[in-house]
DNA sequence: TATTTACGTCAACTATATTGACATAAATCT
DNA sequence: AGATTTATGTCAATATAGTTGACGTAAATA
């Protein structure tokens, strides 16, 4: 590791790797302040969004794992492992325990698929919908608050904003990923 | 994507499954389902916001926990350790493991308090400043370009919106910080 | 029939966090 | 000066969430 320090630090090419933004802030002096005030209170605002579940969860024995994938099967009934697996981003020995914790505790079910029985349908157990609903509850509370505080013109800006700060190569992905989930929910 | 797509359209059968969850969120209002989507964005937005970093830190063998030692310590020069565990909400022996390798490897370097010698001051060294500043330079490249593809109208609400996102009770302890990097930063 | 795909599983390992107990030096109170 | 509190370090055990790699199996597909 340490001759990669070495040689990071002893790289001024390094310096042409640099999002010419270093360089600009560099010059600019300041001028990245707005930029890093942005990502500390990104860090805090998650650091909060997220405490508010884990409080609920530990009720459960679960933890942010169990509550993503149990949000995710929830938002998305009938979703494969494959899906979820891409959706999380991570190895599905990881998911794999998780899952079968939701499994055993009856929050989450698994059906054959129809078309190709290999796959694994997942769905939420009534029992898993509801908290899955009072996890979710708890967030878009805080996201309804915020709106409440924000001034009208800003409220439209959060869901854009958001939207920007993801990947450009992710962005159709979560879109579809969305439209998605909206048309499971609207069809009820 | 693509898969997604086509399992999803193939899953007539599961429809008839769908969650009393969805209809109870149906039933529970629309004014949900934006802030649902919201909690996603939120999700994904983050993943992607901390990859970014993520990936060259794995150069140094460094986490994302050494990540936020370094990132606050660099913002705030002269940290104190319990400054930084109520920062980080984290625990001192957690914080210890981390942050000796971050002293090891000539990253931070700690000085005695001088008004009170029991405190350890935090200080990046310029090898610790210059990572500091090439992953914040990473980050913040992300929120600038975001700037410039969102209208400008909705520019300014993004960090009263994430100010919003964070408990209020710990409000104006954030401003504080912020205020004091800001005035640190200026120093440099 | 042969191969690929979707998934499960065993094992070993890493990173990040926790709780609890105890140690030490410096500051502060009486 | 002596007792106590404070700021920090450290040892040990444990939990959670993730990783890579290897191997297995049933079902779909070429």
């Amino acid at each position: 590791m340490d001759e990669l320090v070495a040689k990071k630090i002893s790289e001024p090419p390094g310096v042409a790797a640099w999002p010419n933004t270093a360089a600009e802030a560099a010059v600019a002096g300041d001028g990245d302040g707005d930029a890093l005030e942005l990502v500390e209170l990104f860090f805090f605002a998650y650091r909060d969004f997220v405490g508010d579940a884990d409080r609920l969860l530990e009720n459960y024995g679960f933890g942010r794992a169990h509550h993503r994938v149990l949000h995710f099967v929830n938002r998305r009934p009938g979703l494969t492992i494959a899906a979820l697996l891409d959706i999380l981003r991570i190895t599905k020995q990881s998911l794999n325990r998780v899952l079968k914790q939701l499994l055993e505790a009856g929050f989450v079910e698994a059906r054959a698929g129809v078309v190709d029985r290999r796959q694994r349908l997942l769905y939420p157990t009534p029992q898993g919908a509801t908290l899955a609903r009072d996890l979710a509850a708890l967030q878009s509370a805080r996201f309804r608050k915020v709106m409440d505080e924000l001034p009208p013109a800003a409220r439209g800006a959060a869901s854009k904003f958001l939207f920007a700060m993801i990947d450009s190569g992710e962005r159709e992905r979560v879109r579809a990923h969305l439209a998605c989930a909206k048309a499971a929910g609207a069809a009820t």
